[in-house]
DNA sequence: CGATCAATTGAGAATCGTTGTCAAAGTGGT
DNA sequence: ACCACTTTGACAACGATTCTCAATTGATCG
């Protein structure tokens, strides 16, 4: 505690994580390039366990909230409260996901964002943030 | 309302499910009108527990899942995965809640509904459901 | 009413996703 | 190599939800 500062030149309010690169951390990001869709921890877990580098569950969560952190991976839940990750681009967007097979694209509406945020503004709501996924059956899996 | 549109094509009284109003379902009925936010399973059972008519942790499970069933409940989960439950309006609609005390507020977006359906539409996704809800501080929280 | 029988209840056990614990191993800087 | 700090992972702990199943309730019919 006495002397966590470093140099001068440092974090000011938001305490940044290091995140050093290890080789599970890694291992767990490459697993994540590797699909497309909307996987639970569990799953993601043994896709590494079948690899070269198995990584325990607990560091799976813990990487995989940290890259949710990170705003590199999205989380959302499933109807019964699992989560699942996926990796996606770091601007701001939705998903339309299929139900049956779980593809997923990913959706930008400026209307909507807008909308919601004119919705918490006329109720005097601050701090906004909203969630908003679509779901619906494929092409292939109609 | 979330989820799927129901089959209306129902048997007429021999098999469907009965679902007798029992002393402790219009318990369950009954405080649910008698607040106005979302709150946890556990929650509603205290608040049944304190009054004059405890009910089962389970049947409250139970019966609040009947109801998010027969839509007159809705259901939409916290960002660590909670269920909270709200009696609601029986119309199509989202959720204005505070982040803070849970203060809610029902809100349409005709446009937004739209936008979906054209989305889901221009992909090929068919059979198209959303969820959307907006997260904010209201004005007695900030 | 009183029998009958399926629906319902609830206390506790069982599930299961997720997080906490903590000793051991790894990393970077000196 | 030495030290201080992260990180890891096996396992325990937790918490929300569901399951089990014996006991209770409620509707129906004679
Ligand atoms: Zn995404
Ligand atoms: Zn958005
Ligand atoms: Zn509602
Ligand atoms: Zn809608």
């Amino acid at each position: 505690m006495t002397s966590t500062e470093k140099t001068s030149t440092e974090k000011t309010s938001t305490e940044r994580t290091p995140l050093r690169p290890t080789r599970q951390r890694t291992a767990v990001v490459e697993a994540m390039a590797s699909f497309d869709d909307f996987r639970s921890a569990q799953d993601i877990h043994d896709l590494l366990g079948r690899g070269a580098t198995p990584v325990g569950l607990a560091t799976v969560y813990r990487t995989l909230n940290a890259l949710v952190e990170a705003g590199e991976v999205d989380m959302l839940r499933t109807e019964d409260g699992e989560a699942i990750y996926r990796r996606c681009s770091e601007t701001h967007h939705h998903h339309l996901v299929c139900r049956s097979c779980g593809a997923t694209i990913e959706v930008e509406g400026p209307a909507v964002e807008r909308w919601t945020r004119s919705i918490a503004a006329e109720h005097g709501y601050a701090d906004v943030s909203h969630t908003l996924e679509i779901f619906g059956t494929c092409r292939r899996c109609s």
